[in-house]
RNA sequence: GGCUGGGUGGCAGAGUGGUUAUGCAGCGGAUUGCAAAUCCGUGGACGCCGGUUCGAUUCCGACCCCAGCCUCCA
């Protein structure tokens, strides 16, 4: 077995970037907070999907064995809310919602995780943690039936996000609930209020708090010590940190050595949440634009940055993929030429990008490069070193989960509700060839004025005409 | 106020102690019936003020500004 690649994280842990270090060689165990499933998922959503996808994904192409899990949270405040406005089973209504979130997942190409533990499902395990944070001292039931954890037992809250305790206290815009020993301290098990859904427990009939099902299932299904924690933005202050306090406190171990988090999606240079009311839903968005082009803008990126979402934004973005796409259409396929000759260091300069904590933007610009000497040897009519140069592209292209289209489906576009249908353009092509034939060029370029004013341009080439959507 | 991360050419967006990022847009040329696409060439940049250095956009310090977290949110 070759020596796996060394690749470089940053650590929002300890704010520098470092080297990966699995605890077992060749193997990364990744946990991701998902989704809340009381509605349909955002571009927020979407660029965390994205973003470990295309990390387990490179990953995955550089050798490692990586087991994803990222988490189903189908309990919750707001999901007992949602269900009981809507007038259906919470049962009923995650449901709907994991479905709905699988299938915006699989229009943008990422990869179901290896496991998507529910937290109904692990009732058992969150009931089993809290009563060790009891026993050790780091739990307490309140006179309302909560049960609470006991923030200042834990010597090293605020480790991930620098906080000290006073000042969080000083700070706090969180309301002082006087069943607290103290207000920073935070709910593991909530009592349930009658006709609630509940499950018993040692403290009485309940559920469980948001950070404690996070800290159980992370621990069951990859060990008290884990390699990658990823998460949005806004995870690390309060969630994260509460769930290192958690899950350290049962385990007197590590909890998880690396912790990713993406950045934060703008709309339109505002902030984008739930108060606000101004985020997108991941198909609003899928029902104007290629689900590629969306994919692209949040890679075009660091993972790390914050992105502004905005109609300009998605329109570069497409024009970007078309650069690549009209690079691949203009080829002839020719498979069998795939690997049989040096194409260059493409290849390794795409690696040496994404090596250094996941640069999808540099290796972005390795393939544009690999793409103008891929017109290049078109142009010079070397056509072996044009489809090696193309089956290169494919194939890095499809470690960010790019280029996955055919090209004409990808530049003609494949919405049927289209204004006009391939046919008639077929059609309106043929009447053109014949008028430039007989060097009618006022005629041919009516038609593809006419063709334009609609949004399609035509391109002629010595093989003849092809057409794509603006 | 505390904690993080930023301020790069018209826009988006990487990176570097001295050498082209990249994409889109612009300009000139090739190609084309004219275009489009493509190729070749090209202009244009590192918030402000100091310091270190032979040399700083890149390191250090101060300052100004922006964003995220500290409240439901990925």
């Amino acid at each position: 077995m070759s020596q796996l690649p060394e690749i470089t994280v940053y650590n929002t842990l300890t704010r520098q970037k470092e080297v990966l270090a699995p605890l077992e060689a060749g193997k990364i165990k990744m946990y991701v907070c998902g989704v809340t499933v009381y509605d349909l998922c955002h571009l927020g959503h979407a660029r965390v999907m994205v973003v470990f996808d295309m990390i387990t994904r490179y990953l995955r192409a550089r050798g490692y064995d990586v087991n994803y899990v990222r988490n189903i949270t189908d309990i919750d405040d707001k999901i007992l809310k949602r269900a009981d406005e809507n007038n259906e089973e919470i049962s009923q209504l995650t449901e709907r919602m994991i479905a709905a979130m699988h299938e915006d997942e699989d229009r943008l190409g990422v990869l179901r995780p290896d496991s998507e533990p529910r937290a109904t499902a692990h009732i058992e395990d969150i009931l089993n943690l809290i009563k060790t944070l009891e026993d050790k001292g780091y739990a307490y039931a309140a006179s309302n039936g909560d049960v609470y954890y006991r923030v200042r037992k834990f010597a090293n809250y605020g480790q991930l996000t620098n906080r000290n305790l006073d000042d969080l206290q000083a700070g706090s815009r969180v309301e002082v609930d006087s069943h607290k020993e103290d207000p920073l301290d935070f709910v593991l098990w909530k009592a349930a209020k009658p006709g609630e859904i509940s499950w018993s427990s040692p403290w009485g009939e309940g559920r469980p708090g948001w950070h404690i099902e996070c800290s159980a299932m992370s621990t069951c299904c990859l060990g008290n010590t884990f390699d990658i924690h990823g998460g949005g933005p806004d995870l690390p202050f309060p969630h994260h940190e509460n769930e290192i306090a958690q899950s350290e406190a049962a385990t007197g171990q590590k909890y998880a050595n690396t912790w990713m988090h993406a950045g934060a999606v703008r709309v339109d240079e505002e902030k984008m949440s739930k108060s606000l009311g101004n985020f997108f839903t991941i198909r609003e968005i899928l029902e104007k634009h290629d689900p590629e082009v969306v994919r692209y803008l949040l890679l075009s990126s660091h993972y790390r940055s914050a992105i502004n979402y905005a109609d300009s934004a998605l329109k570069d973005a497409r024009k970007s993929l078309e650069r690549f796409y009209t690079a691949l259409d203009a080829i002839q396929p020719q498979a069998a030429a795939a690997g049989l000759q040096e194409v260059g260091s493409w290849r390794e300069d795409f690696f040496a990008a994404m090596d250094d904590d996941f640069n999808t933007p540099e290796a972005l610009a390795v393939l544009f490069d690999l793409t103008r000497e891929l017109n290049r040897a078109r142009e010079a009519e070397d056509a072996d070193l044009a489809a090696a140069l193309a089956a290169e592209l494919l194939d890095l292209g499809d470690v960010l989960g790019l280029l996955q289209q055919k090209p004409q489906a990808f530049l003609q576009g494949q919405d049927e509700q289209a204004s006009i249908n391939p046919d008639v353009i077929e059609t309106l092509i043929e009447k053109r060839l014949l008028a430039k034939q007989e060097r009618d060029f006022a005629e041919a370029d009516r038609i593809r004025d006419d063709l334009a004013a609609q949004g399609i341009l035509l391109k002629d080439n010595k093989d003849g005409t092809t057409w794509t959507r603006a």
